[in-house]
DNA sequence: TATTGGATGTTGTATTCAATAAGTTTGAGC
DNA sequence: GCTCAAACTTATTGAATACAACATCCAATA
């Protein structure tokens, strides 16, 4: 599969986005963005255009590209989409999953319960924590994948990277300190890794409902978790808001 | 609003496609639809991605463009998430439903009843079954207004436009003929009378759970008929199959 | 001060050019 | 004479550039 100049385009401005170069509200102009690439203005509006599909970018006709600023009222609206494929897909996986896929979600969750417990007993938690959400990743998809059901897996995912524009690390100065207490954040990622332990139970023991239940649980505590964080954050247009490694699919 | 060229672009191509005119598998070229529609191929090209974004159309690169055909794992990985949405909106219609909303969709149930009763009656279906179809579409619209989700109604409905391109109008010369007796189709009708009125008596009541399993049921009864109407239609990859005027959001 | 007109910059569109894929012809080898 | 392959032809997409339309800003003027 040869890589035409838009995909190049796509990729490029996509990863700006996702890394926080370009923070929500950035104006994406065609002209800076081609001569930045080393592209022609086509290819580039046909990347950003795609990435208004993607929902990481709103485009106004006249008036240009800008990267997507997600409103309150979004937001939620998303989180319930969320519950509902992220549940609805648990219940799939607990139905369809094969040896191979029961076997890496252990994986990812055994690997997650060391990490855990390498940074409850630690005193500074910074290494440690990408792993830890790399692993948290990886255990989310392994179910997706389980549940065997491409449309709804790349929904979700697609939902995922959203997401991850509210929590994007800071391009600014001021790096993002988290205001939680090291002793907080313990508490919470073990709460973590107790649901993770449910979901992964109710899998495999084919028990859909309890997979589901257990899984849309998990979710609702994120959210509620995500819309404390912004209601301390920020009012109104959210714009960006601090980072937590038990948000998932960040890394 | 001004509409720009793409937007006629988009508009011109996506109506042929849901009315048929284009069937799935017809190719469509640049140069074709920019003389047929009277724009430059530009805004036709940004047009057909806005249309796979849509999933009404599939683009491969330096091969062109096609309007989508389904496959048999595609299409119930479609209804399993439609299944999952829609149930789910249901649920949130039970809660978040105003009293006009209410009133909307007891209008729809009332005006599909009346509609079911007269054709019930009659010998002939045809002049009426249109109008039945386009209440039974207020129905489920009204009902996916109601639930306050923007996000998961625009998605929803995306979904029910790609189903559609499995049961359109015939094109060729053979008119669709249904395979099914009136009386079949009678009892069909009847019985998607049965599941709305259980669906609307659930919203009124503002009983998330059983408003949910009531529209999951409906929802299951129609995937149910539309694979069988797949398996006996063709093999493998679906074309086209007969329309049935119960596959909610075909008119 | 409010408004109108132009200046400027950016998007949207048309057109031209280049690259790719498929089809066709030609020719060498058997 | 037939077959297969390679080169050429053609059609169509992808990209670049040139041009037109629109929005915004600023200044001049009533």
């Amino acid at each position: 599969m040869k890589k035409v100049n838009s995909d190049i385009a796509y990729e490029f401005i996509r990863e700006k986005i996702l890394n926080g170069k370009y923070p929500p509200g950035h104006a994406l102009m065609t002209e800076v963005l081609s001569s930045e690439i080393g592209v022609s203005r086509t290819p580039v509006r046909e990347a950003l255009h795609r990435l208004k599909a993607d929902g990481l970018v709103s485009i106004k006709a006249h008036l240009g590209a800008s990267v997507k600023k997600m409103g309150v009222k979004e937001f939620r609206e998303m989180c319930d989409l969320r519950l509902a494929l992220e549940g609805h897909a648990t219940g799939l996986a607990a139905l369809n999953h094969s040896q191979t896929d029961l076997r890496r979600i252990k994986f990812a969750l055994e690997a997650m319960r060391g990490l855990t417990e390498r940074i409850v007993a630690a005193k500074s938690e910074e290494p440690l924590i990408d792993e830890l959400r790399s692993e948290d990743v990886h255990f989310h998809v392994a179910i997706m994948t389980a549940a065997k059901n491409d449309l709804i897996k790349s929904e979700i995912l697609r939902l995922h990277l959203i997401n991850r524009l509210l929590f994007l690390p800071s391009t600014e100065t001021e790096e993002q300190l988290s205001p939680v207490s090291k002793k907080d954040s313990d508490r919470n990622r073990l709460k973590v890794m107790e649901s993770h332990d449910e979901i992964y139970e109710a899998i495999a023991k084919h028990d859909a409902p309890a997979a589901k239940r257990a899984m849309e649980h998990h979710i609702q505590d994120i959210i509620d978790k995500s819309l404390r964080a912004i209601a301390m954050s920020g009012e109104g247009g959210i714009s960006r808001v601090l980072t937590d490694e038990e948000l998932i699919y960040s890394g």
